[in-house]
DNA sequence: CTATTTACATACATTCATGTTTGTATATAA
DNA sequence: TTATATACAAACATGAATGTATGTAAATAG
């Protein structure tokens, strides 16, 4: 019962991503081990280490299925102009939209919450928090485009440069972020984030 | 070379802490065996299971150490008025303050570390999270106060309520706290820490 | 001064995770 | 049609971590 056809083989690659995922989320990465992720996946762990090279492998590539879309998604919302006119409304539909991911897409879910709780940033993944300062620097640029397009139209009420706007805006997700993700019940933070990036865009509001 | 007396077994107790701590910060709470702890302190898991129960125990108590004064600073910095007339500089202070803690205390950036980005908060240390919400909210309605100090005083330039306001600041502190302790380097916010604080309450002030 | 804790060190038992190797049925290429 | 590579399963070997149990010398209580 074995040698699948190609589209099976990758049929079972990503069941094991998925229940890496899983797994990963419940019980964080540690605790996962191959054998686990192996039987959730319905297969044992020769199919796991025939597609992956090890637990790590899976981690990054976990992360890249959210993020490599998430980066691509970014300039739509925030700097295709076409959409939405008003720069301080596309950056307030920016956030709002990877709110909106994070309380749809489960997998989105699930990876931030390995991300952000349930994983340690030592040997291989230490420098993931690399990439992340980059992807963060990258992001924070694009949101100072914006916050200077936002100036120039006189839409902003003091007169701070728009790269210590974004930055602040930048901080205040991330923050946002963090505190959603560990709000598991979901009264404290994550029934009000929407609520609370509108006010942020707010302040800023001529 | 065994029973010392109560003040050596205080002493020993205390190397086991800060050999914890130090390896937590290093590789990771997972990756950190009792018998390294042990090494790292100069004794044997004998000794540590002799003052603590697992390691689990060796990490809420690591927090402790940190958190519980740190809990009991804030209303000397942050409420107390005879320091600092101005509620909005008090804020300020007690976020320079906690940042200067950071760069300047070995201790409390290792275990800020550890919290951030080397534990996995599931099974024994989910609760933490529980933990951690509650004191933020405390820290926040602390914050409120101060700015319904300063709104009184006239001192703030939108008609946000305090709340609103103190949300927002405790969402950038989080998310620069996050970001400093990501920035091993230094190079993008451990430097900056400072001007970014000052940049976010500027926001704020008429 | 003796009995009893105390503060560990040492030894033991068990479990679990990892990586590698080997076996094998079948899809696919030639 | 046959040879080979593929997609796994199964078995093997190793190492590491945990918890507990036992041993023990010295501090301390009575």
């Amino acid at each position: 019962m074995v040698r699948k056809t190609k589209e099976d083989a990758e049929i079972t690659r990503q069941r094991i991503i998925k229940a890496a995922r899983e797994l990963f989320s419940q019980n964080g990465v540690s605790k996962t081990s191959l054998e686990k992720i192996a039987k959730h996946a319905g297969v044992t762990r020769g199919a796991v280490y025939w597609h992956f090279e090890n637990k790590t492998a899976l981690f990054h590539i976990m992360r890249e299925q959210v993020f490599l879309p998430f980066i691509d998604r970014i300039d739509d919302t925030l700097l295709a102009s076409t959409s939405e006119k008003n720069p301080l409304k596309r950056i307030e539909n920016f956030l709002l939209a990877t709110i909106h991911t994070l309380n749809e897409d489960q997998a989105t879910r699930q990876t931030y919450e390995v991300l952000m709780i349930k994983c340690e940033y030592v040997d291989e993944l230490a420098d993931v928090l690399q990439q992340i300062l980059i992807n963060c620097s990258d992001i924070v640029e694009k949101i100072e485009q914006v916050y200077q397009d936002a100036h120039r139209q006189h839409l902003i009420n003091s007169n701070h440069s728009p790269a210590d706007l974004a930055m602040d805006t930048h901080l205040f997700f991330g923050g946002l972020l963090h505190m959603w993700v560990k709000d598991i019940e979901g009264k404290r933070f994550r029934n009000h984030a929407e609520a609370l990036v509108k006010t942020h865009i707010n302040l800023r509001q001529r």
